[in-house]
DNA sequence: TCTGGGGTCCTAGGACCC
DNA sequence: TCTGGGGTCCTAGGACCC
């Protein structure tokens, strides 16, 4: 796997940007998106806007997406709306609308797929592309590429071309919005040693800690740790990643097709509930899921041999129960009496604010017209 | 002022089999 | 009459990512 060109595209601020589409007149303003039962912006007589802000909102929800203007005041992706409405009163608030994202999804990666077949799904607004075998030099492929997404969608996005995956997701943040960055291995030292630890994909918020408690806070000052004194703290898995990753091997491959591997359906609560007090509320919604994780199925063409349910009480700690059945199933009935056996065997003492359920270790449905399918 | 919903991957212990 | 090592499956929890 030697000299490989691999190219990380990121789309700017995505579930912001598709609403400016919709809203021209909100760009430049402080805006964030996310919340449960935001009202959608008001087209008022006059043709003016209005718009819910940061201020009005009451209740559980987190930011999805913030705007670079919103960033400036302190807000961000994954931040409780409560708090990011102390911190920026005045931003305002919209809606989510998943299916217009994935509408632009679509458009931006077939756009790409145009010049580039083969690409890596890493969400709904990231891709990975393996550009080895392209002719092309890497900058005008990457202009190309960026024209050709903002053509299709009027999005701008980053990308950055390096050795492998690692590099490149790293590197479509540093020039972030409109990048455009080419990084190769000579570049680590002065590119990517500097950077805090944590724009490692894969080091997270304990991680993090962990690391800084052992004074690394620079992935160059973890380049220069000793690989077995990294084991000795993280494992010898973890250990041995770190320390490869610090100086900027990755051999992962691009990867452009994968079976899924689980399908689940959660949802948290307005308010706690009790198990015995909300009995009747909580098994509609427990029914509801299992109803929902079955047409998820269905629709992805797969049966579940195993089905679980997870808790989150009030004080937000959180337990999982599963149980395999006996064979694949995608019938919402057997799911929800899989998962109440799971219930059985959970405290319910405390509030709780999140029930989930999940199916697991999926197999393709089977045809049911299918001969050679159905001998033995 | 508490922190969404959809995923993947890893670890670790115990059961069970050879 | 007490004892091994390897492999796989099941279950629970946790880190991490978008």
């Amino acid at each position: 796997m030697s000299d490989r060109r691999i190219a990380h595209l990121d789309m700017d601020a995505f579930y912001a940007s598709v609403e400016l589409l919709r809203y021209p007149e909100l760009r430049g303003q402080p805006l964030v998106i996310g919340g449960r039962s935001v009202p959608a912006p008001q087209r008022q007589a006059d043709g003016s806007l209005r718009c819910a802000r940061l201020r009005d909102y009451a209740g559980r929800g987190v930011i999805t997406t913030a705007t670079y203007e919103a960033r400036a005041l302190g807000v961000g992706s994954a931040m409780g709306l409560m708090k990011a409405a102390q911190l920026a009163p005045d931003a305002l608030l919209l809606p989510v609308d998943f299916d217009a994202y994935r509408h632009y999804s679509r458009l931006f990666k077939a756009a790409v797929r145009e010049i580039v077949p083969q690409i890596e799904d890493r969400g709904i607004d990231e891709i990975y592309l393996d550009l080895s075998t392209h002719e092309e030099d890497s900058a005008s492929l990457a202009r190309r590429l960026k024209d050709s997404v903002a053509a299709a969608t009027g999005l701008r996005c980053s990308i950055a071309i390096a050795p492998n995956k690692l590099l490149a997701k790293i590197g479509s943040d540093l020039d972030k919005p409109d990048g455009l960055t080419l990084l190769g291995m000579d570049d680590l030292p002065t590119r990517i040693w500097p950077l805090p630890v944590r724009k490692i994909n894969g080091i997270g918020p304990k991680a993090d800690q962990k690391l800084a408690t052992l004074g690394i806070r620079s992935i160059g000052e973890l380049a220069a740790a000793d690989e077995h004194w990294l084991c000795g703290h993280f494992g010898q898995h973890y250990g041995r990643w770190l320390h490869a990753a610090a100086h900027g091997l990755d051999e992962h491959p691009v990867v452009t097709h994968s079976e899924p591997k689980s399908v689940s359906r959660e949802t948290t609560f307005a308010r706690d509930l009790h198990a015995r007090n909300d009995r009747t509320e909580l098994g509609q919604l427990f029914t509801a899921l299992c109803e929902r994780v079955a047409a998820d199925l269905v629709r992805k063409g797969v049966m579940a041999c195993t089905i679980g349910i997870k808790l989150r009480y009030a004080d937000f700690s959180s337990v999982t129960r599963d149980i395999t059945l006996a064979e694949a199933t995608t019938d919402a009935r057997m799911i929800r009496r899989a998962a109440g056996e799971c219930l059985k065997r959970v405290p319910l003492e405390q509030r709780l604010r999140l029930l989930g359920v999940r199916a697991s270790h999926l197999s393709p449905l089977a045809e049911p017209m299918q001969p050679e399918l159905a001998l033995d």
